[in-house]
DNA sequence: ATCGGTACCTGCACGC
DNA sequence: TGCGTGCAGGTACCGA
């Protein structure tokens, strides 16, 4: 039996890891769940109910059950959702089904798993999805709020399921700094179509892996390849040649071509 | 109501 | 080898 396997949670890792994992588990009863350390788990547990689907919400990774409810996990930066895994240090919680183990591994804890019977507010007030939002409501939204284009894009209440890396890359494929307060429409429009494109080529590749794990089909995600901007500090332009800078903005980092994208 | 800074954690790469 | 530093894919919360 495979072990579904990835870290990275943006929305291209997130959806990547609801595909994978979906088929062992949907339609699945939960007998039993080991809860190893508490405060990575809210709410009751859901022993005796069914896991009817697994769908993606922004980075939130979320399971109706039956006869209701909903088991909500987030990732945080170092999650690890997987099918009949082998327990490591780091495994907080383990669901035991009908056919075998649904554990949760986070060295950081960032992350969080939550079982309740509605859904939690705060996914009510996320933003629209950024692989799915419409250009009008993406400029609309980007013209209702201030600070640096990097910082909004980063905000999930603006737009859900964008993170560090793809916030970069599309930033770099439509030319825009990335701490630009002042996006002009063209500009704007073209960052609505790097978004999603950047997204769904990500989506494509199973998402970027930076380590060597393996998903439920032993493949690993590839779109790390083709990262023109992140982790790229130094390193030239494959556009321009001009050496990619690395500057901090909202106590993360921002990868880009000072020449391609100026302010 | 929004925005920007800070807190929450562990592990790893790197320089000395 | 060991130690200190900086860095890492994210969100919640606080005060201004």
């Amino acid at each position: 039996m495979p072990g579904v396997f990835i870290k990275l949670p943006e929305l291209p890792e997130v959806e990547t890891v609801v595909r994978s994992i979906a088929p062992y588990i949907a339609g699945q009863r939960i007998e039993h769940v080991d809860v190893r350390l508490p405060r990575i788990f809210k709410g009751e547990q859901p022993i005796g109910r069914t896991i009817l689907d697994v769908t993606r919400f922004g980075k939130f990774i979320v399971m109706p059950l039956a006869p209701g409810g909903f088991l909500v996990v987030h990732l945080g930066m170092t999650g690890k959702l997987r099918w009949n895994a082998p327990r490591e240090k780091h495994t907080h919680v383990i669901f035991t089904l009908e056919g075998g183990e649904l554990s949760y591994t986070d060295a950081r804890t960032f992350g969080r798993v939550e079982c309740s019977e509605e859904l939690p507010e705060r996914l009510a007030r996320l933003g629209p999805d950024a692989l799915v939002v419409p250009q009008a409501e993406f400029l609309a939204r980007l013209q209702s709020r201030s600070g640096k284009i990097k910082s909004r894009l980063l905000n999930q209440m603006f737009l859900r399921g964008l993170g560090n890396i793809y916030a970069d890359e599309a930033l770099f494929r439509a030319g825009i700094h990335p701490g630009s307060r002042t996006v002009s429409k063209t500009r704007a429009v073209a960052l609505h179509a790097a978004i999603q494109e950047v997204l769904a080529a990500a989506v494509e590749a199973r998402g970027s892996s930076i380590s060597d794990y393996v998903d439920a089909d032993n493949q690993r995600g590839t779109f790390q390849t083709q990262h023109r901007v992140y982790g790229r500090k130094g390193e030239p332009c494959v556009v321009c040649g001009t050496a990619i800078r690395r500057i901090v903005i909202t106590q993360r980092s921002s990868h880009y071509c000072p020449a391609c994208q100026r302010r």
